[in-house]
DNA sequence: GAAGTATCGGAACTCATAGTTCCGAATCGT
DNA sequence: ACGATTCGGAACTATGAGTTCCGATACTTC
C-alpha cells in the first residue's frame, strides 16, 4: 500500500466543508443551503467540494454524521434506566440538528441508493448497537428470560420519538418526559412486570 | 355570498393535475417530477398548475393527500382488535406511496409554514381522531378506567411503523406482523394485562 | 533536480427547472 | 355586448447544481 502520487488532499479542507455547512444550514435552514454559500464561506473552490462528495446531498450528508457520536450508555444497573439513556441518546441526536435538517436529510436518503446504504450502515447500525447492548445486559441481569427482537424495541423508541418531534410536531419541551415515560413503558411491556400505566 | 365573476374554473382541471402528479410520482420518483411533466401529462398548461397551488410543494401535497382516506375503523369489540384496526390504517397509509414520496414530503412540510400547518390539520388531526376515538370506546367498555394521553398512544403507533418502513428499513412485508404485535403490546401496555411478551 | 500527477482557490461555463408573463380563445355574470 | 377570469400554450427570467478550465502548489518517482 503506497502512497498515490500527486498532492496530497489537505484534511483541513475536509474540516472546513463540514463547518461551513452546518454553520449556514442552522443559519438558512435546509432547503436554502446552496454549495455556492458553502465553498464561499469554507474559503474553498467547488471543485474541492465535488471532489470529495458526488453530490450536495451527500455533502449534507457528511457534514451532520460527522460529529455524530452514538455510543452505548453505562450500565446503570436495570433495564428500565437503561431504556431511558438510550431514549435520551436517541431524542437528543434527533433535536440537535437545525429545524427541517432531519427530514430534508431523510428524503435524500430515500432518493439516492448509496445513501441509503450509508445511513442504514452507520446512524441505523449504531443505534441498533445499542438498543441490543441493553438487552442482552437485561438478559445476562435476568430480566429477560430470552432476547426480544432488537429491531422492534429500535422501532418503538426511535419511531415514538421522530413521530413527537416530526410527524404529530409535538412540543419539543415535553420531549424529555416523553423519553422518560416511553423508556418505562417499553421496560414494562419486555419485563411483564406493571408500574401501572 | 354570490360566485365570483369571470370564468369558473374547470373543476376536471384540479383532477387532471393530481392525477398526472400522483402517475408520474410513481413512474419516476419523488425528486425527478418537474412540474412541466405534470402539465404535459395532465394536458393542460402551468399557469393553470400555479393559479391553484403557491409552490410545486403544495402541489404534491394536494395530489398525495387528495385520495387519502382516513376513517376510523368499526368498533370491533375490544381495544386490542381496535388497536390492530388502526395500526393497519396507519400501515396502508404509509406503505401506499410510491417509494421516496413520504420522506420527500415530509421535508417540504418542515421546510414551510403554510404546509405544516396543513399537515397537522389534516393527516395529524384525522389519525388522532382515530386513535382518541378507539381509546374512548376502549373508556366506554371499561378496560380502561381513564383516558390515556391520545398523542403518546399516536406517537408509538405511527412512529414504530414510520421508523419501520422509513428509518430503519426494515423489509415492508413484514408490515402486517408488526402492525399486529405493535396493537397487541400498546393494548397491554395501556390495560396492564398480560398476554405475556 | 526534473518530470509527472493530483491537489489547491477561483472563475467561467452548461444545463435543468421553478416560477412568471403574455397570448388568443373560451366561459361566466352583469 | 362588456368585463373579468379562465383555458392551453409558449416564451421568458432567475437560480443553482454540477463541470471544466486556469495558474499555482505539493508530493512521488526517476
Amino acid at each position: 500500500m503506497r502512497q498515490p502520487v500527486g498532492r496530497p488532499r489537505d484534511g483541513r479542507v475536509d474540516g472546513a466543508i463540514a463547518a461551513a455547512a452546518r454553520e449556514l444550514l442552522a443559519e438558512q435552514g435546509y432547503a436554502q443551503l446552496t454549495v455556492d454559500a458553502v465553498a464561499a464561506r469554507a474559503g474553498v473552490g467547488k471543485a474541492a467540494i465535488y471532489r470529495r462528495h458526488p453530490t450536495k446531498q451527500a455533502m449534507i450528508f457528511a457534514a451532520v454524521m460527522h460529529d455524530l457520536e452514538l455510543e452505548t450508555p453505562p450500565d446503570t444497573g436495570s433495564l428500565a434506566t437503561d431504556l431511558a439513556a438510550v431514549a435520551h441518546v436517541i431524542a437528543t441526536t434527533l433535536s440537535t440538528p437545525p429545524p427541517g435538517v432531519v427530514p430534508g436529510l431523510l428524503a435524500d436518503v430515500h432518493a439516492d441508493e448509496g445513501m441509503a446504504a450509508a445511513f442504514a450502515g452507520t446512524f441505523v447500525r449504531a443505534e441498533r448497537e445499542c438498543v441490543t447492548e441493553v438487552l442482552d445486559r437485561a438478559v445476562a441481569r435476568g430480566e429477560l428470560p430470552s432476547r426480544p427482537d432488537p429491531a422492534r424495541v429500535h422501532a418503538m423508541l426511535l419511531g415514538s420519538i421522530f413521530a413527537w418531534l416530526f410527524l404529530l410536531l409535538e412540543d419539543p419541551a415535553r420531549l424529555d418526559t416523553l423519553a422518560n415515560t416511553l423508556a418505562s413503558d417499553v421496560a414494562r411491556l419486555l419485563t411483564g412486570k406493571g408500574d401501572g400505566p
